[in-house]
DNA sequence: CACCCATAGGTACGGCCGTACACATGTAAT
DNA sequence: ATTACATGTGTACGGCCGTACCTATGGGTG
């Protein structure tokens, strides 16, 4: 479908996108937003770029957002919401703790989501949070929402531990590209939950 | 009569800096990115900033670094160099596994790993290095040699574990700005290393 | 229908940026 | 002492940036 079957009657002027009325804009710039701080980093992330993206005129962003710390911050809320939810709802699904270690062996090995796109946005959203105090707020509610989860099958100290385990295996098979083996991990996770 | 002239016999004239012939500039300047990319991230690092900080001329920048790429590139294999002689200095000096145990526990829960400044640094480190090939030859070799001061003392396998249980734990403690109680952190070590 | 204003679109301005480059100066070799 | 070269310094240029601001438009409401 293209941006002109909208337009019936008049027919559709050369060079003139018809996007008026786009109701869920800003929803689809936090979106774009994301997509360009894991392609560029926060470092070559832009309005410019984001508009670009999302095939929207730059006004659109001033318009939408406030300044560029307002689309930062939305839209790493936005990540940490998407990972926190495809968390919470693993850790609901496991009815006993050997199911929720075999879902968190899963999760960590898998391929959930293109790991590299999120894993790039997720160092980023760190190292904003280590120096901007209100950007650690997401990061504060990301990791309460995670040991929460955690919870509904372990001690609340074996969570922490578990959710370390979880965030420094993540991060040494996005780095090293090399999936995880099972077995190793398994047993990993296995000798935390053990008491 | 020339500036230069007039300050020949009092030493140092107001404004002027006498830093001809400065033979560890190079070094210095590295320093001093790593410190900005900590304070300003990555995003906010420029050679303006950097030669400010450092009290140089802008030209000293494009002298002494072939351009942006060659400054933050040196800037984390510093960084990654300094972290790994820290770490092997502490494995090293652990003669036992029960030593070596100890020791973790102390670099996760002590001052060491814990300076914000470097937390920074290195989280920015990874989103570049997930991004971009050359910059993971840093991280990779941080990793290894994290790995070969581990093997020290234990198993491969018991190795990488613990190597990722350090990095979720001062991740952890890293953004929730709160020290990790000393006796949940030797717990979690002395489960991975229990064999 | 007529109106209004939330939303969309275009553009200009001042600022910081990386980088190039011409020039200055100190050091070491002859 | 002269020279050659490595290093240090100042400045200018073109580009991308965030943002402000003005205009256009069309959907919902009376």
């Amino acid at each position: 479908m293209t941006p002109s079957s909208a337009n019936a009657a008049t027919g559709t002027p050369p060079g003139h996108r018809q996007r008026r009325h786009d109701p869920d804009r800003r929803e689809r710039l936090i979106d774009v937003a994301l997509a360009v701080i894991a392609e560029h980093g926060v470092a070559g992330t832009s309005h410019r770029r984001v508009a670009a993206a999302a095939e929207v005129p730059l006004g659109s962003m001033t318009y939408h957002f406030a300044g560029m710390d307002e689309l930062l911050e939305a839209a790493f809320t936005r990540l940490a919401e998407h990972a926190a939810d495809a968390f919470d709802q693993a850790m609901m699904q496991a009815r006993t703790p050997v199911e929720a270690v075999e879902a968190i062996v899963g999760l960590i090995t898998g391929t959930v989501l293109n790991r590299r796109e999120a894993m790039v946005a997720t160092y980023e959203l760190y190292s904003l949070a280590a120096r901007r105090p209100e950007i650690r707020t997401i990061t504060n509610a990301w990791m309460a929402r995670s040991r929460r989860a955690l919870e509904r099958h372990f001690e609340p100290d074996t969570a922490l531990m578990l959710d370390a385990l979880i965030e420094g295996l993540t991060i040494h098979r996005a780095l090293s590209l090399k999936p995880m083996p099972v077995s190793t991990v398994r047993e990993a996770v296995q000798r935390i939950v053990a008491s």
